[in-house]
DNA sequence: GATTGAATTATACGGTCGTATAGCAGCCAA
DNA sequence: TTGGCTGCTATACGACCGTATAATTCAATC
């Protein structure tokens, strides 16, 4: 007489929230090849069977998991701007900032973004999800950068959120692949001066540190 | 009686040369999960115990591919410096325009790129591979910003050589995975005026257009 | 042209993958 | 208390994974 195994029911949200960050979890460490329908339902405290329950296919979870992912980094840059002063100066600052040091900065999370990369490249939907979010975080950072008392018109806007989101994605990536070859507070600091000089208004005098 | 494969011999090179590349296809296209030994094999035109013939295991191949895709991309930045005119900006403006077009602007090289940073961050070896080859690259950076007629120390020119890899890193990062969200030429065009931002020296009225 | 060593193929093994399906058991309603 | 719905488990299947080893055949050498 072999025991069965004993378990609660949950909501449908609970559940699914679980495996997804399961699955997350399992990403970042060790990458899509982890992340495998045992690891994911054994993180999740279940059984495999169960995933298929409520996902269509494995395939389906992992997009269910980069919609997350994408969420949450959005949330948490959004976030940063209501803990600082209003005055557009020390937004963009506190916006910049905030993206290059943990958590956005974090060894796991460059392994999640690489381990999705190649779903967002060909998965219709993955790349929608993509483009979106990526879209979303320009489009914040350029109204950040068009409250600041300086003239531009609207392709010198345009050019000027692509830079500065492209500096900071390179610093956010470098830093996070070889932490150990920055001095602290080294990037931030490189950060704010380079948006500064490609948006020719300084932003290093701005009290960040924090 | 069955028939055997027919084959010829080959030196050990060209074999290690043949696997490698069809492994770097394999993992551009489809992803770290794609590139199995059967699959590299058959893209090689062999048969899969050749693999084991030559490396001592399947992640000895790889972590040798990854070594040969840095290899190449260090290479091919290099090789652009011989076709400009030899004064510093012409040479930078040269370098910073060739890293943010085809062929190093790719669908398929993000794609390799991702595919290996779990080896990466996890395999000692790799890491000591990326380490060198992103060095080298800032180095090469650097050493030319330091050729321009600027006044800059030592600790300026480290921080100059970091945000302007960072946003060359981040263009081409933006711009290999969603190249259709850009127009032609604008990629380069804010490559060449955020580094002259960054720097205090104007790049972009030099001719690199070609 | 026979010999011989190594490059290459062929085959097999144990393990793990994603998926399919049947049945048990927790929980709500009556 | 007792059905009954369904969340959840259990088990199985075929495919493919990386690896190990034996058998073959190519090509250089004498």
């Amino acid at each position: 007489m072999t025991i069965r195994r004993l378990y609660r029911r949950q909501a449908e949200d609970t559940r699914k929230s679980a495996l997804i960050a399961a699955a997350l979890g399992l990403i970042a460490t060790g990458g899509q090849k982890a992340a495998t329908v045992r690891a994911i339902a054994d993180k999740a405290d279940v059984t495999p069977g169960l995933i298929r329950h409520y996902f269509a296919s494995k395939d389906d979870l992992t997009r269910a998991a980069y919609q997350r992912l994408m969420e949450q980094m959005t949330a948490a840059s959004i976030k940063v701007l209501e803990t600082v002063p209003a005055d557009p100066p020390s937004q963009l600052a506190a916006f910049v900032v905030a993206s290059l040091r943990p958590p956005v900065v974090d060894a796991t999370a460059v392994g999640l973004w690489a381990g999705f990369l190649h779903g967002v490249q060909h998965d219709p939907e993955m790349r929608e999800v993509h483009s979106t979010a990526y879209l979303g975080y320009r489009d914040r950072l350029q109204s950040l950068i068009a409250a600041l008392p300086r003239p531009a018109d609207a392709a010198r806007l345009r050019a000027d959120a692509i830079a500065c989101n492209a500096v900071i994605d390179g610093l956010w990536l470098e830093a996070s692949v070889l932490p150990e070859r920055f001095e602290p507070g080294e990037i931030e600091r490189i950060g704010l001066a380079s948006v500064s000089a490609i948006l020719g208004f300084d932003l290093t005098t701005i009290g960040v540190t924090e």
